[in-house]
DNA sequence: ATGGTTGTGGTACAA
């Protein structure tokens, strides 16, 4: 079974990498990120011809948003409300294998790491507080799960292009990864990626838009994670970060995140 | 040190 994160920057600007990814792909289950869209407007029909036979999603107008494709059974179990404000951050879908799969968009935190100048940094780790305290009280750590998405924190060394040059710069500062690691800790989550490819490989999911040559200059971060329970470590049968999407013409700026799981393994 | 780009929706804001 595979299964894909992928923070698309606008589902309706995307749709057509949408559908290569799928093609040369082939995920089982794909999880969005900033989609972009209402309800109303999400391209579902899009999807359904790409045949995927079930999906749950939970957009706002312009901004945020999460989708759930599957072509295998899902049953829907939430899309929860964190800082007590809607703003369409999160679903979870129950997949084959009775394991719980999260959707997760964290807020980005904006420009000042500093709480008392910046408004949306103290969001963003308000957010990841919740989540820690969520996961620790209404979730079971030995339960499946999988959680997955746009974290928008690159939590180790070599999760950035350089440490040294990001330590203040919002996404890898020490007090976003103290927060992030009391996530990890709360349900004793097990980060797939490392889990294949350990530091201090370098390893990034999201290169800005800003810079003129991406990948020469590589100044990548990884964002975007795919963590599961200790019940599933033995079925990971796969992990990877293709950049090719990043390289297709008007790319989002993050590209999909790969997990093989094979439930038939888990403990 | 600074500014660089993109999507949405409407000429500003979030990322």
């Amino acid at each position: 079974m595979r299964i894909a994160s992928w923070n698309i920057n606008s589902v309706r600007a995307r749709i057509g990498h949408v559908e290569r990814f799928v093609k040369e792909f082939a995920p089982d289950i794909l999880c969005l990120q900033e989609t972009k869209v209402a309800d109303d407007g999400f391209p579902t029909r899009a999807f359904a011809d790409l045949g995927y036979s079930a999906h749950v999603v939970a957009g706002q107008k312009s901004y945020n948003g999460v989708a759930i494709f599957s072509r295998v059974p899902i049953e829907v179990t939430g899309g929860r409300d964190w800082c007590g404000r809607y703003d369409a951050r999160h679903i979870s879908v129950i997949i084959p294998g009775d394991i719980e799969l999260h959707n997760f968009y964290v807020p980005a935190g904006g420009d000042i790491p500093d709480r008392a100048e910046n408004e949306k940094f103290g969001h963003k780790l308000d957010f990841l507080t919740e989540m820690s305290e969520w996961f620790a009280t209404a979730r079971r750590a030995g339960d499946r799960m999988i959680m997955l998405g746009d974290l928008n924190v690159a939590p180790h060394e070599s999760d950035v292009w350089s440490h040294k040059a990001l330590l203040k710069v919002v996404s890898h500062t020490p007090i976003e990864v103290e927060h992030l690691e009391a996530v990890q800790q709360a349900a004793r989550w097990c980060d797939a990626a490392r889990h294949f490819r350990p530091v201090p490989e370098k390893l990034y999911s999201w290169w800005s838009y800003r810079s003129p040559d991406w990948e020469g200059s590589d100044k990548g971060r990884r964002l975007d994670h795919i963590w599961v329970t200790e019940p599933l470590v033995g079925a990971m049968t796969g992990f990877d970060i293709p950049k090719e999407p990043r390289r297709w013409e008007k790319p989002s700026d993050h590209t999909p995140v790969i997990l093989d799981l094979d439930p038939d393994r888990a403990a």
